[in-house]
DNA sequence: AAAGTTTGTAAAAGCGCTTTTACAACGGGG
DNA sequence: CCCCGTTGTAAAAGCGCTTTTACAAACTTT
């Protein structure tokens, strides 16, 4: 059976090449040719394959993205982003939700490449696997971790957001300060913890290392890093989550144990995922951009790949987007 | 410059053919020989092309999945399920959030199949589409939605889901019940709803129509809907939403109005979203097996995928999964 | 009216693989 | 020692498109 664009040119009794020049918008065809191969496409359903199409082109109209959960209202927010700018743009999106652990072995198979060029979301990736990846002509950008200046990079301002909610604390008067962190030493919490300690630093205060202690970042480790908290004497009087999933679970544990908070403890956390405003208390956290870092980092991605196609070479970004500390009742505010 | 196989070819001393053997795990290769093509493999870091090699197999080895919102919680934990499953078998997964509106061009756009398969969840395509599309081979399953015996799909089972909460509050003694519905005639807004008239009518209870109202499945409309109950007399004292999200909307309308849950009106759900659980009270609402629909669906059709290339037809499926009631303490459990 | 330009189309050469076909080299049974 | 079945490899024909090249036909110019 003969191809697709075979069967079309034949039944408008003209040749293959003229068919592409119809599909791809050229000119050099004749109006009245024109209509008359658009009707056969039509009549026939006829769909350009893919493949084909990548092969003898090298553009695949897609973006790989790589993240390390779907289903985490942080992360699924930045898909929407990206999905957003994508589909804008009329690019697919083939998305791997790995754990930071298994995501390695993803990347190396998206330089397969099926795609033009690669987001990754929340991965300590390494410049040598970047480089690795960029090397092949797929554009990489990066979200929410930074690298050289050479590659792009979206990230949010984790540092003054985590400041913000730190003095904000310290105006409500709280002094012994503990902090959950992410998965151990993960770039973001380090962070966030850098900037509460430089924040306590300024005031006079410090805080104690065994009132820092780790979760997972994912539901159900906020509990048991709270419990950890809650032994400790004297209580903290004000605890900073590395983010809003652990800072729920904390809420949790510590109303279990009859404490209130803000009263007893004030919780803060760090995303402003949606659930932060329905718990009681709402909780006070640091709104990050998510749905403009995803959208942001693919607009640049697709940038990237027009650009290098007119073969100029795009000033690379960094670009660092604010934070918005979002005041609700968990801190001690009315 | 030579391709990429042509590269490794020359540089073993081989032909491409035999290349493409042992990347293809073929026999007929002297083991010798497989092992000096590896090294060079490797030594080049070569990477098939997966455009050229789907053009020749016509196999993508990635599975497109078209869903309603990424970033919804629900839909979100079906895109885990789906996910897992495909990278489990090497698949990857080409994601399409759009609004039920647009979604239909996203269909058109997977008909030129980069894609093996493609699930649909939560969209209410006619069977003219998905024949369209399956007459492409592109094997195609839906999630939450039914279609003829000849297409498989994975649900949740709605209705006997809906008939356990309404019991559940039938037996809280509750009478006065209203119904907060998903966007107009959603097919599974409006299964909930008749499951819900039906157990009341065994009752002897009736559900008059100005009790009935409806939201958006988003967020915010739970909220409107619920202020138009509120302003009913007599005051309903059981209010179901058809999902968590207007549920949880919902309730923050009540508690506006210094009313309480459960003890002036019970408020229900469904989903159960993890966000339920935070809530206080706590939502009562019916648990759908998400992770697993997804999970399931994508075995399907790589089932599917496999079974076609034996030429076998497998036996269609139209799974009904259990949901199950979650008791918390919205509906006036202790 | 001759020469040059533009316009519409066809033919053919890839894109980077897989797969089929062909065939040489090698062993083993009679 | 000849015939035949294996086994290892190469050559070649696609897969369904895009794109370049070539060229005839139809218009311009002077």
């Amino acid at each position: 059976m003969a191809s697709g664009i075979y069967e079309v040119a034949e039944k408008a009794g003209v040749s293959i090449s003229t068919v592409s020049r119809v599909l791809n918008g050229k000119d050099r065809v004749h109006p009245e040719t024109r209509r008359r191969i658009r009707g056969v496409i039509e009549e026939l359903d006829y769909q350009q394959s893919a493949s084909a199409r990548a092969l003898a082109t090298s553009k695949h109209e897609t973006i790989g993205f790589v993240i390390p959960r779907v289903n985490d209202p942080f992360f699924s927010e930045i898909v929407r982003g990206v999905e957003a700018a994508a589909s804008a743009s009329g690019y697919g999106l083939l998305i791997a939700s790995q754990p930071r652990s298994e995501s390695r072995g993803y990347i190396q198979i998206f330089k397969r490449r099926f795609i033009d060029a690669l987001i990754i979301a929340g991965i300590d990736v390494t410049e040598r696997e970047v480089m690795d990846i960029a090397g092949r002509n797929i554009k990489v950008v990066l979200i929410q971790h930074e690298l050289g200046e050479n590659i792009p990079s979206f990230s949010a301002d984790n540092y003054s957001g985590a400041v913000a909610l730190a003095q904000h604390l310290l105006d409500h008067g709280r002094k012994r300060f503990a902090y959950i962190g992410g998965t151990n030493y993960t770039r973001d919490s380090s962070i966030r913890l850098q900037a509460l300690r430089d924040t306590l630093g300024k005031a006079g205060l410090d805080i104690p290392e065994n009132y820092i202690v780790h979760g997972d970042y994912l539901r159900g480790s906020g509990r048991i890093a709270m419990h950890k908290l809650l032994k400790l004497h004297p209580l903290p009087d004000a605890v900073l989550a590395a983010n809003d999933q652990m800072a729920v679970d904390a809420l949790q544990a510590v109303q279990e144990k009859n404490l209130r908070v803000p009263e007893d403890i004030a919780l803060t956390g760090f995303d402003d995922i949606p659930l932060a405003g329905y718990l009681s208390p709402a909780l006070t956290t640091v709104r990050q951009p998510t749905f403009e870092m995803g959208f942001q980092a693919a607009r640049k991605v697709l940038e990237m790949i027009t650009e290098a196609q007119c073969s100029q070479d795009t000033p690379d970004t960094q670009m660092v987007l604010p934070t918005e500390l979002v005041i609700r009742q968990s801190c001690g505010c009315p």
